[in-house]
RNA sequence: UCCUGAGUAGCUCAGCCGGUUAGAGCAUCUGACUGUUAAUCAGAGGGUCGCUGGUUCGAGCCCAGCCUCAGGAGCCA
């Protein structure tokens, strides 16, 4: 475990020696030296170098075999994506194209990849192609780059979270609760689907189901989170979340992970300010650790822009844009300034907008959310004040404007190319506010006793947010499709692995 | 769920107005070469044209239904 070097062990004896990982390899600058390397051929160019990847770093090292001292044999199962193990000598690159290499001096097959039927070459993919291989595409560098970058921000999540003093905590996969009302819910069931027990009037008889009761899998940790942070102060949940909605997007998922904090006398303003610390924390912790892969990521959106009409290429490459997100101070309006700069933007006195902007009360569409962050403000932009009519039923209502309209203290977070990131809101935590807001949206007050007595005991001003964890991905990787950056995705009818 | 587009070799794609034996590049295999960088050169093999049905003398191509994928919309994170 020292010096780069780690140890593999069989169940009760030592099968290899040491082995150098290949990233510290490519750092070092002992010449001479002697190294035990493993990893997965790419390509085998000219019966003598073998691209070999361990996975440690996005770059390959170059092994150099004398094919005069080596069995025929053996050199023919040096295939793309075989396993091997080589000992060798750090020698400097007689060619172009790399620092160092290793000279070949002993070379043994792990692991054999038949040519034949190994799907991946050294060759580019459709990233829909890799989605049908999902199991493979961990091999090829644009993977490495996004889970190696996706891991990097899961990390620095928790980092920034408990530097802060911040309490993880973790809420229920399995939930009673459906009162969120957001969105479809996977329900968990041992019913035994051929026999169901059923009431008199029909209806499924649920005391007879594991739990006793209806169950689903969470749409959301943050009611849960409320009332840890209504005796923790400050807590963040991070976890995987379920939607069962229908939806074919380039970002949607039916499982997919959020953080929620959730943070007791925080009000909206607090909300927002964390909020971007907090992304702007996570877009530098990735420049600051992950440099390789970024750099191969703009590489390949640069040579994937080349195909494109040069209207839609993109202002910025990808660094230039995460390095402009951090340089910038995210743009902070109400709903109601929203509309009126869309009602007077030109898309909308020219008709462009397929959803014209008639006046105030109704949900922005897509296109208005891009609008004004990729068009009007080119930033990231907060919107706040939301009429109460589209929003939940938690979040705490503002006293009506001059014209009677009301608003509540919510927050939405609009990423360019994204859309929506972060969803959050000030809560509502006068009682009678709430429950009149329950009844009046028809939330069961019965079932939801264990939250409403957050507001019966000690009640306090407290906000907090929702982060897609892999919309932050597709934003800072610059991947353009959400299954691309989670390792196994889940959509409607895709459960493959 | 709605709208649009797509599905042809392992991969990426071409295939004219419905007409003979469905093509190319890459990959694979065989051989050559041997300091290559997606190596190169020569040759070979490789097809349920998404599925089902229909129209037609004749369908990869036209029609209907279904499946899957992609992009957009809605829902949202």
């Amino acid at each position: 475990m020292v010096n780069g070097t780690i140890c593999i062990f069989a169940t009760h004896k030592k099968i290899m020696a040491k082995r150098t990982r290949i990233k510290d390899l490519l750092n070092t600058t002992d010449f001479g030296k002697k190294v035990t390397v493993m990893g997965w051929v790419k390509t085998f160019r000219n019966n003598q170098f073998i691209a070999l990847n361990d996975g440690s770093s996005i770059n390959n090292i170059q092994a150099v075999v004398d094919f005069n001292s080596f069995d025929e044999s053996l050199l023919k199962r040096l295939t793309t994506g075989a396993a091997v193990s080589i000992k060798g000598e750090v020698v400097e690159s007689l060619g172009k194209g790399q620092r160092i290499e290793i000279k070949v001096n002993e070379l043994e097959i792990l692991g054999d990849s038949d040519a034949e039927k190994f799907p991946l070459q050294p060759k580019k993919h459709s990233l829909e192609f890799l989605r049908e291989i999902a199991h493979l595409r961990f091999r090829t560098n644009t993977f490495n780059a996004v889970f190696k970058i996706r891991h990097a921000l899961a990390y620095a999540v928790h980092k920034f979270f408990n530097d802060k003093g911040f309490v993880y905590m973790h809420t229920p996969i399995i939930t009673a609760s459906d009162a969120e009302g957001a969105g479809e819910m996977f329900r968990v069931s041992t019913i035994d689907p051929d026999n169901i027990p059923r009431n008199e009037d029909g209806s499924i008889n649920y005391k007879e189901d594991f739990f006793g009761r209806a169950t689903n899998l969470t749409v959301s940790g943050q009611l849960e989170g409320e009332l840890a942070a209504m005796a923790f102060g400050d807590i963040y949940t991070f976890g995987p979340t379920f939607r069962a909605e229908n939806s074919n997007t380039t970002r949607h998922l039916a499982e997919f992970w959020m953080i929620e904090p959730e943070m007791a006398f925080y009000d909206l303003n607090d909300n927002m300010d964390l909020a971007e610390e907090l992304l702007k924390y996570l877009i530098q912790y990735a420049l600051d650790h992950c440099a390789d892969e970024l750099e191969f990521l703009k590489n390949r959106l640069l040579e994937e822009e080349k195909s494109k009409p040069q209207a839609e290429r993109s202002e910025f490459d990808l660094l230039a844009k995460l390095n402009f997100c951090l340089d910038n101070n995210f743009e902070r309006i109400s709903y109601t300034e929203a509309v009126s700069i869309l009602k007077n933007s030109k898309p909308n006195q020219k008709k462009q907008f397929k959803y014209l902007i008639e006046g105030w009360g109704s949900d922005l569409q897509s296109e208005h959310e891009r609008f004004l962050v990729e068009k009007h403000f080119k930033k990231p932009v907060i919107l706040t004040d939301y009429p109460a009519d589209i929003k939940s039923f938690y979040m705490r209502l503002n006293e009506p404007d001059a014209e009677g309209r009301t608003t509540v203290r919510a927050m939405d977070i609009l990423f360019p190319g994204i859309g929506e990131i972060v969803g959050g809101s000030q809560r509502e935590e006068r009682l009678e506010k709430l429950e009149k807001r329950m009844e009046e949206m028809h939330i069961p007050a019965e079932e939801m006793s264990w939250y409403l007595d957050t507001r019966r005991f000690g009640s306090a001003p407290h906000a907090g947010f929702g982060l897609g964890f892999e919309r932050l991905v597709l934003f800072v990787t610059g991947m353009t499709n959400i299954r691309d950056v989670i390792p196994f995705p889940r959509t409607p009818k895709n459960a493959e692995f």
